[in-house]
DNA sequence: TTTTTGTAAATTGTTGACAATTTTTAGAAA
DNA sequence: TTTCTAAAAATTGTCAACAATTTACAAAAA
């Protein structure tokens, strides 16, 4: 069968566009907090209100806007605090990942995890930060794929999704990249190690780095303005 | 203000169809694998088809429900392996609760413990294993609500009503209600030590007895019928 | 009998219109 | 100027109608 038409038959209208929605808030597009407006998505899209409706209905219970009765759908800002019970919420995930892994990994799967680490390592020595980060977002997803738990592989992908609602305002100052990049190989290793308690380990430790690191980030962020004490917070 | 205004004022009307349409789904009302229509539910609530093709959207992010395009939407029915699949979710989820708590606890929220288990114990000896079956429940809920991360909170929630989907089937047959009766006191014991490595491990094992009771209900329930050979197995 | 085909009924997908509410704008009053 | 008020505009909430698709059913063909 034609893979449009494959396509058609399986996708309705809403979903397409809640994946389109999805994407213009995933690539910044729709900025955090920034207002979604039924007739102006629905024009633009070429559709009538009701998909866009139900396609926002989708995306608040994913967690990626906010509804609010007679005022309208606005694009989720994950507050730091949220951002953080997210990170250790993925820590204790990624532990599990790690143990699974230990217990059931294949040699094609190792192999397949020591060239993503080495790809990273590429990447550090290229100094390309941003294709670093998408492939230690690769990295993690895999890992989490290669469990064969398909709950925690959708769980676990609407979390990165979230903060990435989050992430997108730390990113834009300069990026400590290569600091994670030599615990990738003591991940693989200790995965491939058969140790389910020290894999599982290396993986929460690794979870819990992340999130110190983006604590400090975004303090860091937040400190930055009060060299000028004179400037007034704006409140969204 | 009057409650019953507040709550008109708070959510629209696909969020009261939401709610109630997953109440029947959760209650048994609509059992798992059998078809909501549209039009039957609207007039039933006495709303339009639209508010009820929303509160479907959210029912299916959500995992309630199964949406195949032009043929319906459907009560989801959980397979065993995929609540197994939950169930290992769960267990490093209620891990990292118990490492929490037993960090942060304070003396009222001990004392809450104390209090549940207490009642459980109640149950146990009054035989009333619906009571016991509802406090066990609300004492897992409890706990992870204690822990104030409200993303796990969420998820963990999300989970427990998937895995009803599963349970009501092993619900109707004979319950062994006293066999996890004795590890919620040990539970209460490790988190109050403070020990988090300990509470963890007691969480974790916990949940996973949970696991292996309802794998080995599962396999009885289907054993049963193969003691007449001749019956043909039904596809829905 | 079993399978196939065609038609009617039921159901879902989508749209446009109207009602209710909020937001904006312009003017009056302080 | 600033603040309050009221009309206008914009936006969301809900509904009913129509189109597209699937399902049910009965008759015809194998």
């Amino acid at each position: 069968m034609h893979p449009t038409i494959a396509l058609l038959q399986s996708r309705s209208l809403s979903m397409v566009v809640q994946q389109e929605i999805e994407r213009g808030i995933l690539s910044g597009e729709y900025p955090p907090g920034s207002k979604l407006i039924e007739a102006a998505l629905a024009e633009k899209m070429g559709v009538s209100r009701g998909p866009i409706r139900e396609a926002f209905r989708m995306l608040d219970e994913a967690g990626l806007v906010r509804t609010e009765k007679n005022r309208g759908v606005f694009v989720r800002d994950i507050p730091l605090d949220e951002a953080l019970e997210i990170f250790d919420l993925r820590a204790a995930m990624d532990e599990l990942v790690g143990r699974q892994l230990a217990t059931h990994l294949t040699a094609a799967q190792r192999d397949d995890m020591q060239a993503m680490v080495s790809a990273m390592e590429q990447a550090v020595a290229a100094q390309d930060a941003q294709h670093y980060h998408l492939l230690n977002l690769q990295f993690h997803d895999r890992l989490v794929e290669m469990t064969g738990n398909r709950k925690l592989t959708a769980i676990y992908r609407k979390l990165i999704k979230e903060l990435s609602l989050f992430r997108r305002l730390n990113l834009a100052d300069g990026w400590l990249m290569p600091a994670s990049a030599s615990e990738h190989q003591q991940i693989v290793q200790a995965i491939a190690s058969g140790n389910p308690q020290l894999a599982g380990q290396a993986m929460f430790d690794h979870a819990m780095e992340s999130k110190a690191r983006t604590e400090a980030n975004d303090l860091r962020r937040h400190a930055a303005p009060l060299i000028n004490p004179g400037t007034k917070k704006v409140t969204r």
